[in-house]
DNA sequence: TTTGAATTCCGAACAGTGTTCTAGCACGAA
DNA sequence: TTCGTGCTAGAACACTGTTCGGAATTCAAA
């Protein structure tokens, strides 16, 4: 496990071709891999994901992977990057920085949204790939132009990642109940719980029995946002007092 | 995949052996499946995890523990709702709910610390098993006697599982980083950030230098707090405006 | 007591996995 | 030409989740 990250010499980090091989007309690089390797996740999900799966799509043998990516964990590191390098954060606009930093974490929940399973793979990693950093300065930036002191910047933004990973993580297990080419997502899923859930003894369960309708329209978006609301009002009132 | 969750009609729940079979002298229940399951996961880690071990646990083969728990997967299933059940959640009592609510996010942080991987495991899982049940009715008490309305305390009760389970997540991030049998932890590896952040190129990373010290410090309690303020003082000025 | 069905157990096999080993190819430099 | 380095891959290893079919055990009815 994990060679590849523990290899690379930090800031270079790519490995460059130097000279010959045994070339094909398409050489594989790490950037090829890493693309068709996203390919293949967001198609076929993490668990029809597989080296030889993703070498296969590049027309090699798995073992070909292993010399540009070390290992499948190290490819995943390199998945998780290139997430990252997806999304722009802007520059700071100081007196709008609370709508500024729930605009990251709106763009962060539709990135994770659209690569099905990549938060799955982001738990056990600990993100520090070049587009990870570029990332961490831009946000931070935002904040430190809020006013937000620096201390409370840095847990704020390392709380910001937990916290919106957190939620993007339960609300890709409600959708994945339905299975892969299903669509009705979400919504019907919602409502048996709800049934189910109102369907209970009500000598054991009064109170969810109560709140039962609340549970079935799942109403993500307004979750989303009464977490941006709680977080953002929270953080300012404790800039503000220091 | 996951045939268990399927077939399980919804309350009863257990599998109730009916009549004889081929007994051994130590029968094998769904129970203690679960239990020595959860042992080896808590010992081996995920990775370790796998139905031949837990068989080998238990004298006999894979194949035997299908018949009571259908799949890995639902396996899986048991084990989450397992956990689950460890967790005591007090009767309310309204005047001290914000703290109440606090100390079960605390309960679910160091329950979740206690078994390792099981973040991993919750992933994709909705859980509706008997204890999963049995906790969404008691802290839906505590909201509900406190005065948080119907509405705001399902929400909330679901922002506080995803936002605990994702603060949990990243903290078992950074400690999976040492290996398994070291145990000096996330001080280390929290400095070794902090002086690879401070060291990075002063033009492109101005303001993560500047702040590289904060990384380093891993406060992690200090942020599980400041987490749990953020969201029970937001939840009650809400709270009190309706 | 004998029979038959229901239940429980499990060895063997299948298809698939991550990874390593090894041999080989192709090129630039000596 | 020869050599070494960078790169490509086939084959094999040890492992995985799961299914199959049969064997063993028990209880209810005959």
């Amino acid at each position: 496990m994990d060679e590849t990250r523990r290899e690379l010499p930090p800031p270079p980090f790519q490995r460059v071709p130097e000279r010959g091989g045994r070339r094909r007309r398409d050489p594989l690089t790490r950037e090829s891999i890493v693309s068709t390797a996203l390919r293949v996740l967001d198609r076929e999900g993490l668990a029809g994901f597989s080296m030889r799966r993703v070498a296969e799509e590049l027309d090699t043998g798995a073992a070909s992977l292993y010399w540009h990516v070390g290992s499948k964990d190290g490819l995943l590191d390199l998945i998780m990057d290139e997430v990252i390098g997806e999304q722009q954060v802007p520059d700071p606009e100081p007196e709008r920085w609370q709508e500024q930093i729930k605009d990251v974490a709106r763009t962060m929940r539709s990135t994770i949204r659209r690569h099905r399973d990549i938060v799955e793979i982001s738990i056990g990693r600990v993100p520090m790939g070049p587009n990870a950093l570029r990332y961490t300065e831009r946000v931070v930036a935002i904040l430190r132009a809020g006013g937000v002191p620096d201390r409370l910047a840095v847990q704020s933004y390392l709380l910001l990642l937990s916290v919106v990973n957190g939620f993007t993580m339960d609300e890709a297990g409600y959708e994945a109940e339905t299975e892969a080419g299903e669509v009705p997502p979400l919504e019907e899923g919602a409502e048996m719980v709800g049934d189910y859930l109102g369907s209970l003894p009500a000598d054991e369960f009064p109170h969810t029995i109560e709140v039962a309708a609340h549970f079935a329209d799942a109403d993500q978006e307004g979750r989303f946002e009464l977490l941006l609301d709680l977080f953002v009002d929270g953080l300012a009132k404790r800039a503000e007092e220091a």
